[in-house]
DNA sequence: GGGCTGAAAACCTCCCTTAC
DNA sequence: GTAAGGGAGGTTTTCAGCCC
């Protein structure tokens, strides 16, 4: 559908519009090698892009424009809003309602080492002009890439050793409405921290269901929501990870939570198990990773004791890991 | 064409007033 | 005492004007 340009009061249109229109390209792009997050507060930063080849995060800034002058992208950043230098900033122009042919793909510290220094209403703020026509001398040059190779400029300097085929999720609608309970119960403990920034994935192809950035130490944790169901007749659940699925790494947590069915809430202890350590509490068996969960029950637990937490307490333990591995 | 700043509009936050 | 409503002022984002 073709559109007449843009008007003024469309302004929040158009940046939304184009930020998803990026996701799109880098979805579609990297044939699912790039994955997708969103954050559920505003905070700056767009989204967070997992690149699976080498589990490495992105934190990501869109900057969409409906107008070019003179064939160039006007940015203006405030210096409070640049302040992870290796988070990558993506301008881009709308045409109609797509993309441009035209990208600009840069880290924020290199943004900031070419922009021009200036001030607006007192506050330090970074400008610039970036051409997006081709063949055109510009600084920003090395910066612009065609729209087909946004994610390409994403994925440089990785070689994959495989391609990633995320298996099919096919889930009853009772367990999958419990694990959507679980997954926002978690999402809720974890906004009681005012550090932490709280994305979901998009599309849902990941592990990590939820993924927190912390604002001050950057560093980034993915956490797959486990949920039981459990009422005075069945006091217990299994944990259940599908091995295909599972992708174990030292920022992939696993957190286990008990929904009380009689009650109608969740049980005040959950589990929190980094994913590296779940090959050590049960080994595979049949494609499942398998092991009982027994919700604020007074037995011993064995190997599980340590991993046994308050759920009040999430939310403040993810920030203290978050923290420690920054360090 | 590039550099700088301001305008416009929406959004957000705070604080005061009012109603229950 | 508390919650809801509303307005003022600040902030953010995008585009345009002006100058070199």
């Amino acid at each position: 559908m073709r559109r007449a340009s843009w008007h003024r009061d469309q302004d929040s249109v158009v940046g939304q519009l184009a930020e998803w229109e990026v996701w799109v390209e880098l979805v579609v792009q990297s044939h699912g090698r790039l994955h997708v997050f969103l954050p559920l507060l505003d905070r700056g930063i767009d989204a967070l892009i997992h690149r699976i080849e080498d589990g490495s995060w992105f934190p990501v800034q869109v900057k969409g424009r409906s107008q070019l002058r003179n064939g160039s992208l006007q940015i203006v950043a405030p210096a409070a809003s640049l302040v992870d230098p290796d988070a990558l900033l993506l301008g881009v122009a709308l045409e109609d309602d797509h993309v441009g042919p035209f990208v600009l793909v840069i880290t924020e510290g290199d943004f900031k080492r070419i922009a021009n220094r200036s001030h607006v209403r007192g506050k330090p703020t970074f400008w610039a002009q970036v051409s997006l026509v081709p063949g055109r001398t510009s600084r920003w040059a090395q910066y612009v890439f065609p729209r087909q190779q946004l994610a390409d400029a994403l994925l440089a300097g990785i070689k994959p050793k495989f391609k990633v085929s995320p298996p099919p999720r096919i889930r009853g609608a009772i367990a999958r409405a419990t694990g959507f309970r679980g997954e926002v119960e978690v999402t809720r403990r974890l906004a009681d921290v005012d550090e932490l920034t709280i994305f979901r994935a998009f599309p849902d192809l990941e592990t990590a269901e939820v993924v927190v950035l912390h604002e001050k130490s950057r560093q980034v944790l993915g956490i797959q929501v486990k949920t039981i169901g459990v009422d005075r007749q069945h006091p217990e659940g299994t944990i259940d990870i599908d091995v295909a699925s599972f992708r174990p790494s030292a920022t992939t947590w696993v957190v286990g939570v008990a929904w009380d069915r009689a009650v109608r809430r969740f049980r005040d202890e959950c589990l929190v198990i980094p994913s590296l350590d779940v090959n050590r509490i049960v080994a595979p068996y049949r494609g499942h990773l398998r092991f009982p969960f027994f919700p604020d029950s007074p037995r011993k637990w064995g190997r599980l004791t340590p991993y046994r937490r308050p759920l009040a307490d999430l939310g403040i333990l993810m920030a203290a890991e978050l923290f420690r591995i920054s360090r």
